[in-house]
DNA sequence: CTGAAAGCGCTAACAC
DNA sequence: GTGTTAGCGCTTTCAG
């Protein structure tokens, strides 16, 4: 089993008595001008010596990788959170269609301030950069402006830097919580938020506030409040909040760690959802499903996101497409976490 | 920004007029023997000219690739999975500080078919592999018995296969749970396995009832179910158990999942945790921890498994180590859904 | 101290 | 139909 000396392409043409070049044409089909008889003993050869080409040969050569980066912030555990997790699935699934392979990049600070992001390219690393998670401080994302590298910004898009992007509706995301929580007839609702760098994160809360406001609920500053991104912040955002607003009917998450955190929070505090309190999150990733209740939320397809922002980056780089700015459309997952609110039962 | 036309090395030595080997040797830090005068113009031009060297063309010839690949089931949505994602975050970490890429490998059933895995070192995609989630159905995994491939298996290990391994010590980690109930005054456990095919779900279990048994307890046959290794399978798993058998009191289960999903069973079923039956999980991963109750669990150190293992894959490869079976203690982590049993209450 | 030249394994013009 | 040859971009003997 062991294999010390790699068998080469000129192993292959000795054994077969053929040159290098018919050896290099069978393998790659383009054998059109070669006699069957030579083919036969070609292919002979190579599955008698069970050669394989050398991809680093192959991709030096043909000046491409084969390879597709996905890059991730250094967060603690980030390949542990499920909104990662499902992304990365779906990419690998499309990159795997199409014969690309998936390098894991993590946005380390050192790498950044080293501009490691733009060697990725010029080294040859990657044929194309998949962002997740990026947030608008993420300044070194500009070194890709107008550059030719095939990169794409996954399910977020920044204002300041015109890259492509494939990502959610937030926007509707926001509406279609705010007309859930407002048809169950809810007027006394709180907002817990994720970070404010995040523009999907801005674009939901705005959109969420805004619905509302047209249909004549105001939220006051100080029903808004800051969950962190994660189940403890989410957690102590809710319970503070109905310390401060006893009134509260219902919580907004900005996601789903954040709002399930909040459920815990207000259990603590002696509150029961949803019959105190209704909770909706933002995202619908499978823990949302294992809560007690169940979560009501919004429906993101981030398997769609991340086949089409593979299917998209590959475009790119093959000079296909110029520009990429998808945005898809969202959906309400009606679960257990809602109901009207306690005044009017 | 754009770079249509990459720098070579053939680019850093004309415009600094030295010659391939002065300014491969000055980049390498092998420049002992050159003169600091030519070292200062070469770095001057490759600091102008905004060189990096092609890595495919330095890995072409140093015959190695500087990449290792992560092999994880083909599961819908694997690396939404916290047991895959916490472990893939620490071997990340570790590979990063060696400075070695990881590359995603998914067992495609076409894939491992057309022997990919093989390939993957054949081809010189990687220099090493570390399979995660492995069973002992795996046969490819045979592949690599005997052969000079680095590959390791990650917390598991094959008992028909002389694979190296790093791993937790799951018989230890069935006598803490078993003794903990054992503690608490529960005679009347059930149990919720995983995959049988999976060793060390097969270890867990067989110790756990071994130390039970030792202290005079038995479990029948009708006290054990699969919860395959799912949330949903755990939930059902609980329900039926204690339909079954009403006066089970405690329930351990092979995973943090199908814990979870016990809790939400025996709730649905009217029963409160740990009141009514007491839950202990095994693997201590994030949402044991936001669980309601908060989940008692087998802590198994999957950090340092992690970095163990990419630690032992790269000595492998580097030929600085023959064999690897290193096994790691693990511990409890009291929390809240074990208690005493309701009859002694 | 520096450079010419060979070679890593492969592909593709361009002969023959 | 098939083979020769020149690279892809780099490292590394081995001369000078």
């Amino acid at each position: 089993m062991a294999k010390r000396k790699p068998v080469s392409i000129r192993d292959v043409a000795r054994e077969s008595n053929a040159s290098l070049t018919t050896v290099s044409l069978v393998l790659n089909k383009r054998d059109g001008r070669i006699s069957s008889a030579t083919r036969e003993r070609v292919l002979k050869a190579v599955d008698k010596l069970g050669y394989v080409p050398n991809r680093l040969a192959q991709s030096l050569q043909a000046q491409k990788s084969g390879f597709l980066a996905i890059l991730v912030p250094e967060l603690r555990h980030v390949f542990a959170d499920p909104y990662f997790g499902e992304l990365i699935s779906a990419i690998e699934e499309a990159a795997n269609e199409a014969g690309y392979k998936l390098l894991l990049e993590v946005a380390h600070k050192q790498d950044i301030e080293q501009k490691r992001h733009v060697e990725l390219f010029q080294r040859r690393f990657v044929d194309g950069l998949l962002c997740l998670g990026s947030t608008n401080r993420d300044d070194f994302l500009g070194d890709f402006v107008g550059s030719d590298n095939a990169v794409i910004i996954v399910n977020n898009h920044l204002p300041a830097l015109s890259l492509n992007s494939v990502m959610c509706d937030y926007r509707q995301a926001g509406v279609l919580a705010a007309e859930h929580l407002i048809d169950l007839g809810h007027k006394d609702i709180a907002y817990i938020h994720g970070a404010a760098e995040v523009q999907t994160a801005s674009d939901l809360r705005e959109s969420f506030e805004a619905r509302l406001a047209s249909s004549g609920i105001k939220m006051p500053k100080n029903h808004a409040a800051d969950g962190l991104y994660t189940e403890a912040g989410g957690a102590a955002a809710a319970a503070q909040l109905l310390k401060t607003n006893p009134n509260i009917t219902a919580i907004m998450a900005g996601n789903d760690k954040m709002a399930i955190g909040a459920i815990a929070g207000l259990k603590n505090a002696g509150l029961s959802v949803p019959k105190d309190v209704s909770v909706v999150g933002c995202d619908d990733l499978q823990p949302s499903l294992y809560s007690d209740p169940p979560l009501t939320t919004i429906h993101t397809p981030l398997d769609e996101v991340g086949h089409r922002a593979c299917t998209a980056v590959l475009a790119l780089f093959e000079g296909k497409q110029e520009h990429v700015t998808e945005t898809l459309p969202v959906s309400l997952t009606l679960r257990n976490s809602t109901c009207g609110p306690r005044k009017i039962r």
